[in-house]
DNA sequence: GTCTATATTTTGATAGAC
DNA sequence: GTCTATCAAAATATAGAC
């Protein structure tokens, strides 16, 4: 959305270096990754390193901070809506699924954080809200008869979480619009995998 | 099921041993743990620690094969039975969920592999050749007609093992009976969270 | 089986020149 | 912005006594 102003001439900007650090965390493990070997993917020693960023929880605090950003800015959006607790619902799986896809790398890192520093405390306190707030969701689409009620909301907002979160580990952004995706995910939470009475436009078979 | 043969007296055997470390990697994760931390654990010296093992990477391989011989033993047993691919396919969830719950800290070692050394790669492998049996089981479910053929089926396999495998993240085996929570997630995955005409027997509500 | 060293490497991070 | 040099701490692992 915001334009990224460029910097003076040469070397790295911030975006870069988190993006590269993003990715090693994600391949190697952010324990398995030392300074050296951001600095030795960027090109540049680890002194030089240390002169864009103050140390390695930094990293991993701008590089969460983007994941939990995107996805409260799509419950914020999906908050504001009016109609039925159980559409809203189906707008935040929706949403969710897009924000994952686009911010592939940093809801990747996210959710693989344990709790053990206190940025990764601070992020997992956010995804405990977004959680409360999915709960919530579901509570209130039970009570106006949208989801099925034999579910412990908790139970049920988990799973279906769970299920969009685990697009982080095969999800490839070249392969396929995340769009659709979004739709297949909707359309196998609420509806499920087995066999319905085909009311007529479910003919289309996709590939992700 | 095999009673563990008690060992010589004093000391520590090498479940007692893997039980401390599987635990640590669980909550620090594995590169942020270090053989003085589960020596530490066990009451012993680093030492000592490595007169019963060989190294961290032993406990490593240790532990995800007692995961991934749970999934393949349930996935044998599924193979076994005769009737529908799609009840074979519920028995599959079914039986993973409970294995999963079982051998929680195993699998949730498991399930964090991301394939930086030999034995992870090994442990990436086995799961993938669970995810092509998964695979083919949705295949021929759709191919009965008891499934939804509106989805691709390694997609649909993903999210529905995505789903059993995101509950490594909040199950705890002290709450609820891990058979009610693999029914939910079996009536989730199948029947989807959307209402449906009730039929008589669905009035439980259901706590984990 | 358990310990007290100790070797060796790698780590996150800083100082200070250019 | 980038470098060389360096530090202090922590890591995996081994040697060898009891």
């Amino acid at each position: 959305m915001d334009t990224p102003r460029r910097r003076g001439r040469p070397g790295h900007d911030l975006d870069a270096v988190l993006a590269a650090a993003v990715r090693l965390f994600n391949t190697r493990g952010y324990d398995a990754t030392s300074m050296f070997d951001v600095a030795e993917a960027l090109g540049i020693t680890k002194s030089t390193l240390y002169h864009h960023v103050s140390g390695k929880e930094q990293l991993l605090s701008m590089a969460v901070d983007r994941a939990v950003d995107g996805l409260f800015e799509a419950a914020a959006h999906v908050q504001d809506l009016q109609g039925p607790a159980t559409v809203r619902l189906q707008k935040l799986v929706e949403s969710s699924v897009l924000v994952l896809a686009e911010r592939l790398e940093f809801v990747t890192l996210l959710l693989r954080v344990r709790g053990n520093t206190q940025v990764e405390q601070h992020a997992l306190a956010r995804r405990r809200e977004f959680d409360t707030l999915a709960t919530e969701l579901v509570k209130q689409a039970q009570a106006e008869g949208g989801i099925r009620a034999d579910v412990d909301p908790a139970t049920a907002a988990r799973l279906l979480f769970g299920m969009v979160n685990s697009l982080v580990e095969w999800y490839r952004p070249e392969r396929g619009h995340p769009e659709a995706l979004a739709a297949t995910v909707v359309r196998l939470a609420f509806d499920g995998l087995r066999t319905i009475a085909v009311t007529g436009d479910q003919a289309t078979q996709e590939e992700h």
